[in-house]
DNA sequence: AGTTGACTCTGTAGTTACTACGGGGTTTAT
DNA sequence: ATAAACCCCGTAGTAACTACAGAGTCAACT
């Protein structure tokens, strides 16, 4: 658990890196949810790892439905902040139960999904039973 | 199996039961999202249970971070369409497999976040050890 | 029948979270 | 030293809603 090596980067490093296109880091900038960076002489942002890891974190997470302010409370958790524990243990198993409810979901959707390819697969039938396996229980719409 | 109950509803019982509200569905039905349903003859909208179960589906989608082009494509699964068997097929696992991830992820962050709340449990000791909990390899933004 | 209140209609404008672009300065490589 | 590639900031445009205004509809009392 070394620190990690603190090589300085641009913002187009960090932007490759993160999977997140350059505007939206300064937008994400702009809206105090990734901290300003030190500049260089010449007016440009120099990142760390440790902006990186954060970027991809919120990456991760409007991948996954957050909203920015749920983002930012996330992120107040790891931050520490001067919340009480009482608190961050409410925040935190609130977030976690809505976060299982999504994991339920997602299951039942991929499940569903294999069912489907699994019956389109091998053979090439001029009509698959696709309809049939989305009027069941079993429906990527239930 | 039996074909559900065929009652008919307005858009503000559609709306409560959804979960969604009445701009975003009359927005959905604009964006060809959700059918058209039949209107009244005083020009109001007539929804039925199918357009209930796909408004779910869509407002599920969307919190679990699926664009509107995602979740059409998801639906011409569901709405069968003259696409191929093979074509469906490669969609399909397309699709399984990007939500696999999701759920990865969305388990890290759980059990990192249940980890958290456990450790500020019982205790209201004046520094829970969040920080230390959020460096180590189970952080939440790893 | 009339009227009140809750509901719906359309269309337009505002919000959130980006995304693209234009005009300029900086850095790097030849 | 001069392009090419990169970065700066600000503004405008997009996607997916969300709110509001002004008018019509409906159900239920008197």
């Amino acid at each position: 658990m070394a620190k990690s090596t603190s090589k300085r980067f641009t913002i187009g490093v960090l932007s490759k890196h993160a999977g997140v296109k350059i505007e939206t880091i300064r937008y994400y900038e702009k809206s105090g949810i990734l901290p300003d960076p030190q500049r260089t002489t010449g007016g440009y942002r120099s990142y760390t790892n440790e902006h990186l890891t954060r970027l991809v974190f919120i990456r991760r997470c409007r991948e996954l439905g957050f909203s920015m302010s749920d983002i930012r409370e996330l992120l107040a958790l790891a931050d520490d902040t001067e919340m009480h524990c009482v608190d961050i243990h409410d925040r935190t198993m609130r977030h976690a139960d809505a976060i299982r409810t999504k994991i339920k979901h997602l299951q039942n959707m991929e499940r569903t999904l294999r069912k489907i390819a699994s019956k389109c697969d091998g053979d090439d039938a001029p009509q698959c039973p696709i309809i049939e396996s989305l009027q069941g229980a079993g429906s990527l719409l239930s």
